[in-house]
DNA sequence: TGGTGTGAATACTTTCACAGCC
DNA sequence: GGCTGTGAAAGTATTCACACCA
């Protein structure tokens, strides 16, 4: 298995092949090609031969991949084939749904620590964990071995929650903050950014006339029905 | 102001750009230089001047950009001169975190129709606004001309509400589920995935016994204080 | 026959570097 | 003098298309 210097841009797509493979093995395929599994995530096949070319050869040819092998294989790319312990920062409400979202835990991860700033917050019990106060991240991060951090904290504060994380070492951040993180070299940090998506997409939407002219310039439903993968690049209007 | 074809690519930054001019606005800034732009927002300022030189000329030489009219530019761009009206479907625990976020409504998106499935959310009051059942999902987006569709509901369900919210007319659609959706050309989808966005993270970390290593290969916090911006492509191992 | 893995070609994106303007 | 806007160059990513193999 070759790793070199995978592109980052690889690495996400990983994800989506993983979990589209779980669905697929719940529904009882034992087999797929490159370009069925393309089909179903609206990607080419190409794309997806070479993605999985940077990790080994794990295809047949004249037969597509073995559904199950192939997820052992991201598996163990991806290192899912353990449970990472997980640091939740920020308890209002943002944080309380992240903390009882139930996702997280069947896919690999396991909040195992949560801190607020709210006294008010602090000393709760979630999900048999005690709610501590974030000067406490350092210790109880270290003591744990927690390497992936949650940021679930207002604006101004996101920065020295993430400080702290890395101080305590964490290398890994999701920040639900609105806000760019300054990290050091080695740190990974993805944003979840519902606002600055949608801003991105109202680009793509005429003005407010459009609310009231119907059937128009309106796509008939015959039209839309010819359906496409969903484009990460939408069509040029 | 040109427009021609932007990229994706593009469109998809202008908001990031906008929430830091606003944030340098609040704090009283009146000027700004591509070069401080793009430390704050840990990009290179070549790529800050090459994205807006899409849309228009928006600098003075050995000055920068005024930060009130490029903030006006961007929003008229982006079409956030306006308030947009969203439909929410799903009403579970995530659909009612998202209805209670209050991000959106200064932004420039107001949840307006909220559809569910279980009998026991139809007919709540959230907002001021009732919770409607999901069949209701065509008339009432078409009516209120709704564009804007988020979409909170279990994978099973989600490619069957994209399309009803197409059928009534919606454009765009914030995804929620973990799926990819399929729609027809002109529809724009942008995915809200934490599950796949941790899962792409833990590719750089290293394996189960990093936890209980301590000190040795971890970097020192004097290391670490040599913070780089956030990287989207995180540091090679 | 059917489908992978991958060189080569194409397409897209970022960065350099500097003329030109305030 | 300082900073933009942008051709040209460099760097990445995707797609084509086919040798090769089960």
């Amino acid at each position: 298995m070759r790793n070199g210097s995978v592109p980052d841009i690889v690495v996400r797509r990983l994800p989506l092949y993983l979990r589209t493979l779980r669905q697929l093995q719940r529904e009882g395929h034992r087999t797929i090609s490159s370009e069925e599994l393309a089909q179903l995530l609206g990607v080419t096949a190409a794309q997806i031969r070479r993605d999985l070319s940077f990790f080994g050869r794990f295809g047949k040819q004249g037969y597509g991949y073995a559904v199950a092998a192939l997820i052992h294989e991201l598996e163990v790319v991806l290192h899912l084939d353990r449970l990472w312990n997980v640091a939740l920062v920020g308890y209002g409400k943002l944080g309380q749904a992240i903390a009882h979202y139930g996702e997280f835990e069947p896919n690999g991860f396991r909040i195992t620590a949560i801190f607020a700033k709210s006294p008010e917050h602090i000393g709760q019990i979630v999900n048999g964990i005690v709610v501590l106060p974030e000067t406490e991240i350092d210790r109880v991060v270290r003591e744990q071995g927690i390497r992936i951090g949650i940021i679930a904290v207002p604006l101004n504060a996101a920065q020295e929650v993430a400080d702290k994380l890395v101080a305590g070492g964490v290398r890994a951040i999701l920040n639900y903050a609105p806000t760019v993180l300054h990290v050091p070299p080695g740190i990974t940090v993805r944003e979840i950014d519902p606002i600055s998506a949608l801003q991105s997409m109202t680009f793509y939407l005429h003005d407010r006339h459009d609310a009231s002219r119907n059937g128009q310039d309106e796509q008939s439903f015959a039209d839309i029905m010819k359906r496409s993968p969903a484009g990460k690049r939408p069509a040029a209007h």
